[in-house]
RNA sequence: GCUGGAGUGGCGAAAUGGCAGACGCGACAGACUCAAAAUCUGUUUUCCGCAAGGGAGUGUGGGUUCAAGUCCCAUCUCCAGCACCA
């Protein structure tokens, strides 16, 4: 009787085994690959099922590089600054740097549950001040490339978690981590000048290989636009107005212009009669929150009693001031053609001001407009000079022809703002910037990195927009390192965001202190080859990595100026219902159990077998079964197989290739719900196949699923791997290849179609020409046919198609 | 509103334009068992039929094709992201 599988002494054997002889060694021949997973956030609750999915994926695709020949690079490490850790300390009093060393104890071990094949000994801790050093290190050469800059702005403001956030934190109006309406709050704030970057940030996204969705994403909030600036005169003074537009093509529709409530000039333009309207809509734009005001979808506004003169026909047309204009996107000020801009529309029809139609759509004009038409296509008219033109046309030439004329400007715009930098909390890394009375802003000298968070009493946020750095005084008050005189820190820290734009380049590097990486390993070992996370940092963690890297690449620290050659978001497994699992609705699913009672092995293959790896999954623990039997079976067949050791049947041989094939291609194709199918199927016809050969079939071709097997369920591999009598790992083999003149059926089945519709399925030689295939079809549905065949149709290997028309 | 993605058995799902439902869960029947669990064998889209066989069927309506889940047009529903960016 054969050993049955036991999957707990297994397991324990070469988790053991693998700690004493790593499995994965640089013997410095093989070429790298480095796969990379997004390192998490040490939290307190632990891992649940979900998280272990990304995990498996990144695994099982390095063990495979791996079996390929590669020397891997495949590191973990901790993102673990933030505000959980720093309301923990809050609520327990515990220092968060106690409380996250914890933390990264339990998660580490969970972690090590999924047997991961991952280096340690590269491990990142962000909070480690031998980390963020360099994370500080950066920004000091920032600051000196100018690309570091301070500015007292209206930021957006969490009243909650009592910081500023970046506009990529701030999802409909709400804080992205605590959910509490963002507000306005006028602040002195550091800015990173991402901007600086947006072109190349959106240009190279044509080099990477990542999923098209993402892309979109990140090219959509980069939002570049080409249009022009153009001047408006105040009709009656000397000054005027610009504007910017991206539709110069519509300039004569243009009846009225509309100011941003903050924009500079907006009180001004105000006359007696007006003024008292004007400033209390000022006023109460200043009031409004992100969320009412994108909740107000209804068109506000207030006319100022201003007129401004069109640049084109010295039309004079009303100034109003409007909160549908963003103070900081473009000019602040807007030409409205309403009969050609949605909102424009709006706006014009609310306050019954004039729409005149520039283009017409079919040759014609509308007649009773009831929506804009705001496609540009069709020929101009009511356009003095440009009358006849195409639309498309003078629109991408008008704004060289406006600033020909000196009436204003060709440019381009972008929805991408700078970066806010500065979080007003304790658990971060300090901004090493020293405020001197008579140099201004200093960076600490880099040879004084790091500077360490000191201890504070009370880790509270202060709410009035300083940091809890900013209480002690001994921290506070420090001499310039430029000109010795008495001078303050810099109290703000960094956004978590900081250490995880970079960390990756640490990994292969990471005991360093003279250099973030050297140029030789960096050189050697990155970027990284695949990079496995979930969706959710499409436009934050990704963006900002690609900008310093672009940085990093600039200023000659490394060679390559994009991060992540190819990108997979793993989709997200829920709860029943499609619910996210989450503490609160109590339906966390915990991977311990479930490693207890089937084994890793089975739990691995399980979570790929849920569904498309790319697509969200709901969890349901019964499936288990059906990848631990599947394990079962397979041991069951392999044990046999190597205490019978049957001869290979030519059949065997056949299906060991087909098999080879069909692992190879659908990882390949990165269809891991499907390879978990395709062992079960290669199982069972291995077992059916058995059946006349006494439970058994042949060692190479259990070796072979062996290795196939490997990067999935690794321990049940090693262990049959070694009962087949290697005393290597299998991970030092390499992966099997297939012939596909072996895998080729000398008998093929044929289904015959008439008009489509299967009438019966032929079994003939693979090797049977159109004729002799057609024949045979013919002759299994002689008695069916009812009229004349008119077409024969013959896929080689595939169908038989005889169309039938009745008499 | 815009941009993605998805709609296929009781359930998770599979299908380079070529037999729709592979693989698995669950269910049902049988074998083994005193019994149960485990395991093994079989059935399992649906309708008509004792059967042989036949009809229908991939959200809905059209189209292209010898052949459509797959391609094209229109339309509905659900999920996600963005959201007054001129």
């Amino acid at each position: 009787m054969a050993v049955p599988y036991n999957h707990r002494a297994i397991e324990a054997k070469w988790r053991t085994n693998w700690e004493k002889k790593p499995v994965n060694v640089n013997d410095g021949t093989k070429p790298k690959y480095y796969c990379l997973d997004m390192f998490p956030y040490p939290s307190g609750n632990g891992l649940h099922v979900g998280h272990w999915r990304g995990y498996v994926i990144s695994d099982v695709w390095s063990r495979y590089k791996m079996l390929q020949g590669y020397y891997l690079i495949h590191p973990m490490g901790w993102d673990a600054f933030g505000l959980p850790a720093e309301n923990y300390a809050i609520k327990m009093g515990v220092h968060p740097a106690v409380s996250t060393a914890e933390n990264v104890r339990n998660i580490k071990k969970q972690i090590n549950d999924i047997a991961a094949i991952y280096d340690w000994d590269m491990e990142v801790n962000t909070t480690d001040p031998a980390f963020y050093k360099w994370t500080q290190w950066i920004f000091v050469k920032m600051f000196k490339e100018g690309l570091a800059y301070e500015k007292e702005f209206p930021i957006n403001w969490c009243p909650s978690c009592k910081t500023g956030l970046a506009n990529e934190e701030v999802v409909n109006g709400v804080c992205e981590r605590c959910g509490s309406p963002v507000t306005k709050k006028n602040l002195r704030q550091w800015m990173l000048r991402i901007t600086k970057y947006a072109d190349r940030l959106l240009s190279d996204l044509d080099r990477l290989d990542w999923p098209e969705k993402v892309k979109k994403m990140q090219t959509d909030w980069i939002g570049k636009s080409y249009g022009a600036e153009v001047d408006f005169k105040v009709d009656g003074r000397e000054d005027s107005i610009r504007v910017y537009t991206t539709r110069p093509d519509t300039l004569f529709g243009a009846t009225f212009m509309v100011l941003a409530p903050e924009h500079a000039m907006a009180a001004s333009l105000a006359t007696d009669e007006t003024r008292g309207a004007v400033e209390k809509y000022i006023y109460d734009a200043s009031m409004k929150s992100n969320v009412d005001r994108l909740q107000d979808k209804e068109k506000t506004g207030v006319f100022t009693g201003s007129y401004a003169v069109n640049p084109m026909n010295g039309a004079k047309i009303p100034i109003w001031l409007s909160d549908y204009v963003l103070a900081d996107y473009g000019t602040g000020a807007i030409m409205c053609v309403p009969a050609h801009d949605d909102r424009d529309f709006e706006f014009a029809k609310k306050f019954n001001i004039p729409i005149i139609q520039v283009i017409a759509k079919d040759g014609k004009e509308i007649e009773d407009m009831q929506e804009a038409y705001t496609e540009a296509s069709g020929t101009m008219i009511n356009s003095g000079e440009w009358n006849g033109m195409e639309s498309s046309v003078l629109k991408k030439e008008a704004p060289a022809m406006i600033e020909e004329r000196g009436l204003g400007k060709k440019t381009v715009n972008y929805k991408l703002r700078d970066w806010v930098f500065s979080r007003q909390r304790y658990w971060g890394e300090p901004i090493p910037i020293i405020h001197c009375p008579k140099c201004g802003n200093v960076p600490v000298p880099e040879d004084q990195l790091p500077l360490t968070l000191p201890e504070v009493e009370s880790y509270q946020p202060t709410g009035t927009g300083e940091s809890p750095l900013a209480a002690i005084e001994e921290w506070v008050n420090t001499t310039c390192p430029c000109c010795g005189s008495p001078a303050k820190r810099e109290t703000n820290t960094m956004p978590q965001w900081a250490g995880s734009s970079w960390y990756f380049l640490r990994y292969v590097d990471n005991k360093n202190d003279e250099k973030l990486v050297s140029r030789e390993k960096a050189d050697k070992y990155l970027p990284v080859d695949m990079y496995i996370g979930g969706v959710e940092h499409a436009v934050l963690h990704l963006l900002y990595s690609r900008f310093y890297t672009k940085f990093l690449c600039d200023i000659g620290v490394i060679d390559f100026d994009e991060p992540f050659t190819k990108l997979f978001n793993q989709g997200m497994i829920t709860g029943k219902n499609g619910i996210k699992m989450s503490k609160s609705k109590g339906n966390v699913v915990s991977p311990d159990e479930l490693v207890e009672d089937y084994g890793c092995d089975s739990l691995r293959m399980y979570e790929l077998f849920v569904g498309p790896p790319e697509l969200d999954a709901e969890w349901d623990d019964r499936g288990i079964d059906g990848v631990s039997r599947f394990l079962k079976r397979f041991w069951n067949l392999a044990v046999t197989s190597i205490e019978k050791n049957v001869p290979a049947t030519k059949e065997m041989v056949k299906v060991r290739h087909q098999l080879t094939h069909c692992i190879t291609e659908r990882l390949n194709s990165f269809s891991l719900n499907t390879v978990v199918s395709g062992f079960m199927e290669y199982n069972n016809r291995l077992i059916d196949l058995a059946k006349s050969t006494d439970g058994a079939v042949d060692l190479e071709t259990i070796e072979t699923f062996v290795t196939l097997l490997a990067p999935f369920a690794p321990h049940i591999a090693e262990e049959l791997w070694e009962m087949l009598g290697h005393d290597d790992s299998v991970f030092h083999t390499s992966w099997p290849e297939y012939d596909p003149d072996e895998m080729k059926d000398d008998e093929i089945q044929v289904p015959v179609q008439i008009n489509g519709k299967t009438r019966v399925v032929i079994s003939i030689s693979a090797e049977a020409s159109k004729e002799e295939a057609l024949e045979a079809g013919k002759a299994a549905v002689a008695g069916k046919i009812s009229g004349t065949i008119i077409k024969e149709i013959y896929v080689p290997k595939k169908i038989i198609n005889l169309v039938v028309k009745n008499k």
